[in-house]
DNA sequence: GCATTGACGAAGG
DNA sequence: CCCTTCGCCAATG
């Protein structure tokens, strides 16, 4: 479901009790990382087609806390596979463990082997 | 309403 | 190869 999330920002607003469309949008793909696997903040945008707005993916993220369903948020990282937001977690080692349960290795906050299990959604889910 | 700030990323020096 | 700058755009002061 690719869709002008972008327009969809200005012209629907929020209705403060509802977040960004195109923060569900990142959601919905965030949710959609298959266990064990992991995306970049890049990845996301770039499915959405704003990809030089990455930041806004990480944004987003922002809201991920108090949105329902829950959002894997500990599966996004940085171009670079690194925790780039562990420190948004309820403990700096939150995100570290949860990815350690889904046999993530994390060594000195960056996921290892992190082009293996890379997931692109633009690639992998649709296109 | 302008300035600053990001869970980013690519390009330039 | 490390560091800085710039683009992107919503949110916040």
């Amino acid at each position: 479901m690719k869709k002008a999330a972008k327009l969809k920002i200005t012209e629907e607003a929020r209705p403060a009790h509802k977040p960004y469309s195109f923060f569900e949008d990142v959601y919905d793909v965030v949710r959609q990382i298959p266990k064990g696997r992991v995306t970049s903040f890049g990845a996301i945008a770039n499915y959405l087609g704003t990809r030089l707005s990455a930041r806004m993916v990480g944004w987003a993220m922002n809201g991920a806390h108090h949105a329902t369903p829950p959002v894997p948020a500990h599966r996004v990282l940085n171009r670079n596979g690194m925790l780039s937001g562990k420190a948004h977690f309820a403990t700096p080692t939150r995100m570290e463990e949860l990815l350690m349960k889904e046999k993530i290795k994390v060594e000195n906050d960056t996921v290892i082997h992190f082009e293996k299990i890379f997931w692109d959604p633009a690639k992998e889910l649709e296109i």
